[in-house]
RNA sequence: GCGCCGAUGGUCUAGCGGCAUGACUAGGGCCUUCCAAGCCCUAGACCCGGGUUCAAAUCCCGGUCGGCGCACCA
C-alpha cells in the first residue's frame, strides 16, 4: 500500500490540505515559502486552541489580554534591540555584486586553522575563527586585515553591513517615517507599560497577555509550517519583583512532573530526566520560582490539548543561544516524526531588559514605587542653608547655590563648603549656614520588575496537534464477498482531537437519503445550533462513508437519525475513537452531548 | 545562500519527443435500515518563462516552489 509507507509528515500535509486545515499561501501564483493558509477546519481548530490558552493564562492567571499594532515605529525597535541584534552581517563584493554573510565568509576564509588526521585517513579541521557574537565594525576590520577577496571572483569586498530580519515598511507617505513589522508581540506590551502599571494598580506581580500575529523575513525557510515568515505568537509578560520571587499560586502546579533537560547536561551529553517542578526549583535546576511555575503551566497546556506527556520536554538554552534579551531560557520542546523536536514554546527570564532599554530610549519612567514593609528611619546631618546671608552675597546666583547646596554632595572642610558654579569656585562661609539633624523616613523604592515571558508558537503547536493525532486504523473486515484471496485490510484515518478542540463539534446524519429522514436530520442540525454546537449535515453517500469523511477532520459524534427516530423521538449517537453506538431521546440529546464533551465516559450512557 | 533531487486533475500517480494513464476524492442519479458495497452519469491536470524541433509534459536554459544535505534560525 502506497499511503503506509510515506512518512506521516506528508499523510498530515496530504490530510491537511485535502480537507481543509492547511494550504500553502498565494498557490495560485506558485506560492511563495514561508507562507501557509489556514483552511476552514484549520482556522477553526487554531481558534480553539488559542481558546484553551485564553482559558488557561487570562482565565486561570487573571492576565488581561490586549492588542496593540503588528507594525511598530523604528524608536521602538532599536531600543528593545532588535534593528541592531536582530541581523546578519552581509558584505557585497565590490566587482562581481556577490554577497555573503560576513561572518561565514571570514570563517571559510581563514579555516583550516589545524587539521586532524581521522582515523578513516580523511583529514578534517577542528579549530575555526570564532566569529560568534562580533559586530558590524568587528567584522569589517578582519576583513580588511586579512585582506579577504570575494571566493568567486577575487574581487575587492565592500563594507560590511547589517541585514535586518525584520520586514521593514515606511508609516505614511513620502516615507517619513520608518516602521518594522513586529518580530515579537512583547514589545506592545513593554510599551504600555505604564498604563498597564495603572491599571493593575501599580502592584506587582501581574501579568498580560497577547495574541497575534508576528513577522521575521527569514532568509531561507524550510520545514513546511515549521518555520513561518508571518506566525501566530501567543505571549505573556508576567511582570515581578526580583526581590522576591515567591510565586503567589504556586500550589496550582505542585506535583507537575516534567522531563527537564539542563544545560550542564547538554553539555556532558546526558539523558533529560522527569521530575517533580517542585524538586526542580529545590535543587536548582530552574532557579526562579516564576520560570517553574510557567515551565510547569506550559506542559499543563500541551498535554490538555493532547500532546503525549512522552513527547514534551523542557530544555534550557545554553549560553550562546539565548537572545539578546533573554538572561535565562527554557523551550518546551515536542518531538515529531519529521522534524524531531521542535520549539513550541520559550519561557524566557527576560529580567528588566526591556523596560530599562525603553526607559533610557524614551526618558519615560517605567519604574514603580515598592512599598517597604516598615519605613526606613535615618537620622542625618542637612544643610541648612541661612538665606539672610546667601541672598546678598550671591545676588542672582543664589538659585544655583542653593541647588547644589541641595544636591548634597557637599564636603565641608574647615566649615567652610567649595562649590563650582559655572565654572567659578565659590566658598560658603560658616556664617550662611547651619548643620541639623533631621529624622528621614524612607517608605520605599522605585523599581523596574523583572520580566517572565511565556511565548507559545501557535502555528507549531497546531501541527504537532496534527501529528499526535492522526492516525491510521486498520480494520479486519470479514467480507464472504472478498472472492479473490487478495486479503486489503480496510484502513480508517482518524484525526483523535479532544472533543472540545474538533473543528466540527457534531455531525448530524440521516441513516438513509430519505425524505423523511433528511426533514428530522434538519430539525436536529437547527436543535443542535441552538446549542452554539457546530454541526455539520452530511447525507451524501452511504452512512459508512459519512462516517469515515467525519473521523478524517476528527468530529467526536455524529447523530444519526433511522427510521426508530421517526417512531420513538430518539436518536443514536456514534463516538468517533470506538464507533460504538448509544441511543438518546432527542430531547435529551443536547444535555448528553454536553457531558460527553466534557469527557464523560462514552458507554456508561444517559 | 550553496549543492543534489523533484514538480502531471482536489489528493496520489503512470507516461519521459508523436491521442495525457489510472486510482481515490468530489457533484448528480439509482440502490441501500449503521461503518469507505454496487451501478449509471458528470467535472477535473502536464509549475512559470524562453529555446531546440514538423512536433515538448518529455530535451536545453532561466525562474518559482518543494524535499534532502550544508549553513541560518531571538
Amino acid at each position: 500500500m502506497q499511503i503506509s509507507d510515506k512518512q506521516k509528515y506528508d499523510k498530515v500535509i496530504e490530510l491537511s490540505r485535502r480537507r481543509g486545515f492547511l494550504w500553502r499561501s498565494f498557490e495560485i501564483y506558485g506560492g511563495t515559502s514561508g507562507f501557509w493558509d489556514y483552511g476552514p477546519l484549520g482556522a477553526a481548530l487554531k481558534r480553539k486552541i488559542e481558546e484553551e490558552w485564553r482559558k488557561i493564562y487570562v482565565i486561570g492567571e487573571g492576565f488581561f489580554e490586549i492588542e496593540t499594532p503588528t507594525i511598530g515605529i523604528k524608536e521602538v525597535f532599536v531600543a528593545s534591540g532588535h534593528v541592531n541584534n536582530f541581523v546578519d552581517v552581509t558584505v557585497e563584493c565590490t566587482k562581481c555584486g556577490a554577497e555573503y554573510r560576513a561572518d561565514h565568509l571570514i570563517r571559510d576564509a581563514t579555516k583550516p586553522l589545524v587539521f586532524e588526521h581521522g582515523e578513516d585517513g580523511t583529514f578534517s579541521h577542528v579549530l575555526e575563527t570564532n566569529v560568534e557574537g562580533l559586530d558590524v565594525k568587528e567584522l569589517d576590520k578582519i576583513i580588511r586585515e586579512d585582506d579577504i577577496k570575494c571566493p568567486s571572483c577575487g574581487g575587492e569586498l565592500g563594507e560590511c553591513y547589517q541585514s535586518n530580519l525584520m520586514f521593514k515598511t515606511s508609516i505614511g507617505a513620502g516615507e517619513k517615517k520608518v516602521g518594522y513589522l513586529r518580530p515579537e508581540t512583547a514589545q506592545g506590551i513593554f510599551v504600555d507599560f505604564p498604563h498597564l502599571l495603572r491599571f493593575y494598580r501599580e502592584k506587582l506581580p501581574f501579568g498580560i497577555v497577547q495574541i497575534g500575529k508576528a513577522y521575521r523575513n527569514e532568509i531561507s525557510p524550510r520545514q513546511g509550517v515549521i518555520r513561518l515568515r508571518e506566525f501566530t505568537l501567543a505571549e505573556a509578560e508576567i511582570f515581578i519583583d526580583y526581590m522576591d520571587d515567591t510565586h503567589p499560586t504556586f500550589e496550582r502546579v505542585e506535583g507537575e512532573k516534567v522531563v527537564l533537560y539542563p544545560r550542564e547536561d547538554q553539555n556532558d551529553e546526558k539523558e533529560p530526566k522527569e521530575m517533580g517542578i517542585e524538586e526542580a526549583l529545590n535543587k536548582k535546576m530552574i532557579e526562579n520560582e516564576f520560570l517553574a511555575y510557567n515551565i510547569a503551566l506550559a506542559h499543563k497546556f500541551l498535554t490538555k490539548i493532547g500532546i503525549p506527556k512522552e513527547k514534551i520536554r523542557f530544555r534550557q538554552h545554553k549560553e550562546e543561544e539565548m537572545a539578546h534579551y533573554a538572561s535565562d531560557c527554557w523551550d518546551a520542546e515536542i518531538e515529531t516524526e519529521q522534524f524531531g523536536w521542535i520549539e513550541v514554546i520559550g519561557i524566557a527570564d527576560r529580567g528588566d531588559y526591556d523596560l530599562k532599554a525603553h526607559s533610557t530610549a524614551s526618558g519615560q519612567d517605567l519604574t514603580l514605587f515598592k512599598s517597604f514593609e516598615n519605613p526606613i528611619k535615618t537620622k542625618k546631618k542637612v544643610i541648612k542653608p541661612k538665606m539672610g546671608k546667601i541672598g546678598p552675597v550671591f545676588k542672582e546666583k543664589t538659585p544655583l547655590v542653593l541647588k547644589k547646596l541641595k544636591e548634597g554632595k557637599n564636603e565641608i572642610k574647615d566649615g567652610k563648603i567649595s562649590l563650582e558654579i559655572d565654572g567659578e569656585e565659590i566658598t560658603i562661609g560658616e556664617e550662611m549656614y547651619s548643620l541639623e539633624e533631621v529624622e528621614e523616613e524612607v517608605y520605599g523604592e522605585r523599581i523596574i520588575p523583572h520580566v517572565i515571558e511565556p511565548s507559545y508558537g501557535v502555528d507549531r503547536i497546531l501541527y504537532a496537534l496534527l501529528e499526535h493525532s492522526y492516525r491510521e486504523e486498520s480494520l479486519n473486515l470479514e467480507t464472504d464477498l472478498n472472492l479473490n484471496d487478495e486479503k486489503e485490510d480496510e484502513k480508517r484515518i482518524v484525526l483523535g482531537f479532544n472533543a472540545f478542540l474538533a473543528p466540527i463539534d457534531v455531525a448530524v446524519l440521516p441513516l438513509l437519503t430519505k425524505e423523511e429522514l433528511i426533514k428530522k436530520s434538519r430539525d436536529v442540525v437547527e436543535i443542535l445550533k441552538r446549542e452554539n454546537l457546530l454541526a455539520d449535515y452530511d447525507d451524501s453517500g452511504s452512512i459508512g462513508r459519512r462516517y469515515r469523511r467525519q473521523d478524517e477532520v476528527g468530529t467526536p459524534f455524529c447523530v444519526t437519525i433511522d427510521f426508530e427516530t421517526l417512531e420513538d423521538d430518539t436518536v443514536t449517537i456514534r463516538e468517533r475513537d470506538t464507533m460504538k453506538q448509544i441511543r438518546v431521546e432527542k430531547k435529551d440529546l443536547p444535555n448528553v452531548l454536553g457531558r460527553l464533551r466534557e469527557g464523560e465516559e462514552f458507554l456508561k450512557g444517559p
